[in-house]
DNA sequence: CAGTTTATCGAACGATCGCTCTATAATCGT
DNA sequence: ACGATTATAGAGCGATCGTTCGATAAACTG
């Protein structure tokens, strides 16, 4: 039976936001690659660098993670993959139908932001890591895609869209929140609710078409 | 002097839209380079990679291009080194603001798919390719958005755009540029014209945001 | 405390990386 | 026709890649 040790424990995986403990050594992996692996995509990140930066040796990697691949899976397990559960959820609510499509963009963008650099990671793979992490990644991104589509359909029934495109304006939703990914500092001019407010403002103005 | 051969010479790089004559070497070169740094980006995508694609040696590489980062930044040279350009015309021409604004947009989404994968691939980029090459790419990116915000700015001036920030709405714009470089396929339901139609009003929407 | 499991390191392996070198065709200018 | 330049191939170099292995230290289990 494995035992808890350390700061580890039930709490997140990275986040170690339970008390003010040191990181494990295994979070401190996770938050190292996540910063190269954004930075510097997943190829262009070798193991030795990770472990380099992180200040201990590889071996550690294949003790945790078992292989890169694993590193890269374990990743996005904790940081991206309850996104489309929490979107549904936010669509199943019961609120006014414009009022709801705004909360799901503005919940997609926060929830995001608080994964910046791992979401902007996956967002930008393009199928360079191998089979099994790119399919995952791929099959998170479309369920996305699927909720913003439903999302779309049942806008348009309601009388609000004028378009029949509407999975064109779901790309267009998903293009601007991946986009928001890589532009937006912290350390910026404006509060991150602000731009939430703005962008979102800019896709229900495109999604909704001129007001009659 | 360098005297012309085969069917290289005056016509653009690798596009070779003069007659039917089978490509250079080089423009084989270009072509299987764009593919694989589009499908696997540049540190995924190996000298050798290129060069087997391509059916020679890699010798051919070096010979043409001097190294892998001069192969990267031939392929920018043809494609979207001269955007900023035509997009700054298309935005200094009399037209009425509003359609003038609209004719950016369709021009930018019609100049870059018809260098789908290598405006991708350039859009893509985060830094895994050395100094010189990332520079270039990152100057024209900050070049064709710098256009978007005097747009913004001058439409904004003419009461058409009801918030202040419109470098989020500048970012907003490329976001779902950059997005449409992704998920396009020539092979899809609607004509190309018909998808920058719905993506263009998107955009405008957006950023005109409620009509009054 | 003894024995097992976990954590960590550093060395090493074969494969591949970007790149250079040398050799040989092919094509050019004159 | 002939020397010079260009085009292409293939072998090979040092570096780095992902990964494995054996050793050792630390921590847990009974």
């Amino acid at each position: 039976m494995k035992a808890l040790r350390r700061g580890e424990a039930w709490s997140g995986a990275a986040g170690g936001q339970a008390g003010h403990e040191e990181p494990t050594r295994r979070e401190e992996l996770l938050r190292t690659a996540v910063d190269l692996f954004a930075r510097y995509g997943y190829t262009g990140t070798s193991i030795r660098d990770i472990a380099n930066a992180a200040g201990m040796s590889v071996s550690n990697i294949y003790h945790y993670f078992g292989n890169k691949e694993g590193l890269w899976l374990a990743i996005l397990e904790y940081s991206i993959n309850g996104l489309p559960d929490r979107l549904n959820a936010v669509w199943q609510s019961d609120l006014d139908p414009v009022e709801r499509f705004r909360l799901l963009v503005k919940t997609h963008l926060s929830a995001s932001k608080s994964h910046q650099k791992e979401t902007r990671m996956f967002f930008i793979d393009q199928g360079e890591v191998s089979h099994r992490g790119n399919s995952r990644n791929k099959a998170i991104q479309t369920q996305i895609l699927d909720i913003y589509v439903q999302a779309m359909d049942e806008l348009r029934a309601a009388g609000y869209v004028h378009t029949r495109e509407v999975k064109i304006l779901a790309f267009n939703v998903l293009g601007v929140i991946s986009w928001y990914l890589r532009w937006y500092r912290a350390d910026g001019r404006l509060p991150a609710e602000k731009v939430h407010e703005e962008i979102a403002n800019f896709v229900l103005h495109g999604v909704l078409g001129p007001a009659e």
